[in-house]
DNA sequence: ATTGCCGGGAA
DNA sequence: TTCCCGGCAAT
């Protein structure tokens, strides 16, 4: 269970991920932090413990003090810079990082300059005091102007930024949702009223990255893949502190997907059937063993019985009690329909054998099946099926005998020993009586399976040996799911 | 995806 | 008890 648990939990999507975050746990200066890393190398990426949220900045004014400009700056991002005499705001162009030129639209004169990086401080709107920064003045730069604030993601202070992490969740939310967990139209509100409430900052951090990027049409070199990749929560950061809980946080959507209770089942599309099962290998067996299984020549029609289920979503408590039958058919849920919806096809005989029928004797398959069990097919209604043991049969080796002393102590059907002692003497000789037999059962302690199933062993099966088609042929034990009584291990 | 068979239900 | 099969686990 806690497999199972765990497995579905590895697929969970994106979104959800970042959801559950721990709140604080993503500063919001830590795209920047990538950004930067992504054009110059960082000595620090390698921390892991969460002071590293505060230690970046630190080390990060020692470049911008040795006069080495690390600050980027984003298309469209707003900024003031000294041109005139006067310290003007404008929006960045674009910033040409190979000669550290920023080219900057001023929004006062209405013109495009171009400067020098560090003549370019971010527009800090709130209580910044704009200090002249004359370019020889380089040096006093990083005391007004550290490196959190130049690289900070302009605060959601304008309708368009709003806008624009607006749209950013939308498109997050679409494109990391499942359609179960797709949220109705009304569910923005909800989504970033609950759900944004528990994500903290992480979740901002994210919505900031993807506007600052899909606003942008112009991508910075090396930050825009950053960006998407930690827009979308993959792994790629090197910042072992925000790879943990993206991790971790990866794993939210199913236990919403769960939430829902829709559980997909299968529904048996054969005429007069329409049996529900919730598991796909159930409906193909259903399917197969019930519909096809005589009639159907294995080798051509394989996966035919794909043609007669088709999947239905339900509520969960529909869906957990079950459908039994046919005739109560599954509500399939309204927003979610069925997912393969196929046209009831023909009867499988009439395209298969044509004229054939199942219980008709001229049906003879071809393959070595029908060659080396010619009569065996007919005759097998007298007794469990191994009693009818095809004078060709399987090659038995002597090893299986004392097998069958082990095998056979469970079931130990008092009819069966003698029919399997018949039908194996003619590969070994020797044939305990049956109350050596029944002595071997009671004291036969090397069952290995004190554990839990038995390992599958590597002879063959009925179901190899005839095929589905002849189940017929099969031990009763096979017919039945059980344990293999005739090809032992 | 396929196969073996356990566990349990129906007849 | 016999018969059957869903569902799980191994492959």
């Amino acid at each position: 269970m806690a497999s199972v648990l765990s497995r579905r939990l590895g697929k969970r999507s994106l979104l959800g991920a970042r959801v559950l975050g721990p709140p604080g746990a993503a500063p919001p200066s830590e795209p920047q932090a990538e950004l930067l890393e992504g054009a110059a190398p960082q000595p620090f990426v390698a921390s892991k413990d969460a002071s590293c949220q505060e230690q970046p900045k630190e080390v990060l004014k020692a470049p911008g003090t040795s006069g080495l400009q690390l600050v980027a700056f984003h298309p469209g991002q707003k900024v003031c810079v000294w041109y005139g005499g006067q310290e003007s705001t404008g929006l960045v162009e674009r910033h040409s990082w190979a000669e550290d030129k920023v080219t900057v639209w001023l929004l006062d004169q209405k013109l495009q300059i171009c400067c020098k990086a560090e003549e370019v401080w971010l527009a800090e709107p709130l209580g910044r005091i704009p200090q002249v920064p004359p370019p020889e003045q380089g040096a006093q730069a990083p005391a007004y102007r550290p490196v959190s604030r130049n690289i900070d993601v302009p605060k959601r202070k304008s309708d368009a930024v709003e806008m624009d992490e607006m749209m950013a969740a939308m498109v997050l939310t679409s494109l990391s949702c499942s359609p179960v967990v797709q949220s109705p139209p009304g569910a923005e509100a909800n989504f970033s009223g609950e759900e944004q409430g528990r994500m903290g900052s992480g979740c901002g951090r994210g919505f900031h990255s993807f506007s600052s990027v899909s606003s942008s049409g112009e991508k910075f070199p090396g930050a825009s893949p950053k960006y998407l990749g930690d827009a979308f929560g993959s792994p790629q950061t090197d910042n072992g502190f925000e790879t943990d809980p993206d991790a971790f946080l990866l794993d939210e959507p199913a236990p919403r997907k769960r939430k829902n209770s829709v559980k997909v089942m299968y529904k048996c599309l054969w005429p007069s059937c329409g049996k529900v099962l919730r598991s796909i290998v159930g409906i193909k067996r259903h399917v197969k063993a019930l519909h096809l299984g005589d009639t159907v020549d294995s080798d051509q029609f394989k996966r035919e019985e794909d043609f007669y289920y088709t999947e239905v979503q339900m509520k969960g408590e529909a869906a957990a009690a079950g459908v039994p039958t046919a005739d109560s058919a599954p509500t399939p849920s309204v927003t979610s329909p069925p997912l393969t919806i196929l046209p009831p096809p023909p009867p499988p005989k009439a395209q298969s054998s044509g004229p054939d029928h199942p219980g008709l004797e001229s049906y003879l398959p071809s393959g070595a099946l029908s060659k080396s069990a010619p009569g065996s097919f007919w005759h097998i209604q007298a007794d469990h099926a191994y009693q009818a043991l095809p004078p060709f049969q399987i090659p038995v080796s002597p090893h299986i005998y004392t097998s069958i002393s082990w095998a056979a102590a469970p079931s130990s059907t008092s009819s069966l020993s003698p029919v399997r002692s018949r039908s194996l003497s003619f590969s070994e000789p020797q044939q305990p009586p049956p109350a050596m037999k029944s002595h071997l059962i009671v004291t036969s302690p090397p069952r290995a399976q004190s554990t839990t199933r038995k390992a599958r062993g590597e002879a063959k099966k009925c179901r190899k040996v005839y095929g589905i088609e002849h189940r017929d042929q099969w031990c009763t034990a096979c017919r039945w799911k059980k344990a293999c009584q005739r090809f032992l291990d």
